[in-house]
DNA sequence: TTGACAGGCAAGTGTGTGCTTGCCTATTCT
DNA sequence: AGAATAGGCAAGCACACACTTGCCTGTCAA
């Protein structure tokens, strides 16, 4: 039960920005990472250059969109993957024609 | 075989707009329009009050993402939809988990 | 309890983007 | 030929967005 406030449109914004599509990709790799091991990998796999506060703020984006879903495990905030909203997508548009 | 310049980024950026994403519904309904009848359709249809030249600009950041394909026929300019770039979504990040 | 760790909040900045405005080219009709 | 139609080009404006900066809150270890 996955409660985001998201609309349809927070997605594709959402997935707009590179740095953004990155960070998909790394919780795809190894999904349920905190913000230090996401921004450490993000560094090192990926060689993006984004400072934590960046990282953060792209990671809240995706929550309100619903791509990624949060919860608190003592200091640190596990965040994990949520590709259902992409489904609209292609049922908005289909494929086949 | 299409040719458009367009990388992955641009056709999430494409759809982050409400007014790209309406044209592309109404390329749905009713494939091959030309720029007038895109415009009174997104006013009477989907009551958006884009102007002529809004659309326009629309349909050159659509086309260079590779959703839709031109033709010029006459002094008018057919919209053709095409919804292939969408597959690279659904491949990126896969769907069933 | 004190310090280090993990993360959040909010204001400010600079670039990108959607839209308008004004004028231009090319094609069809009478 | 002349006028109307269909669309293009380019500069300017206003807002949104990504990012930084600085400081604050909560959690764990010593």
């Amino acid at each position: 039960m996955l409660a985001y406030s998201g609309t349809v449109g927070d997605v594709f914004k959402a997935l707009a920005d590179p740095t953004r599509r990155v960070i998909m990709d790394e919780l795809v790799l190894r999904d349920g990472q905190t913000l230090f091991e996401l921004c450490a990998r993000l560094m090192n796999v990926h060689g993006s250059q984004s400072s934590r506060q960046a990282v953060s703020q792209h990671l809240a984006v995706l929550e309100d969109a619903g791509l990624i879903a949060t919860h608190r495990a003592g200091r640190t905030k596990i965040h994990t993957l949520n590709t259902e909203p992409l489904r609209s997508i292609t049922e908005r548009w289909p494929l086949d024609r």
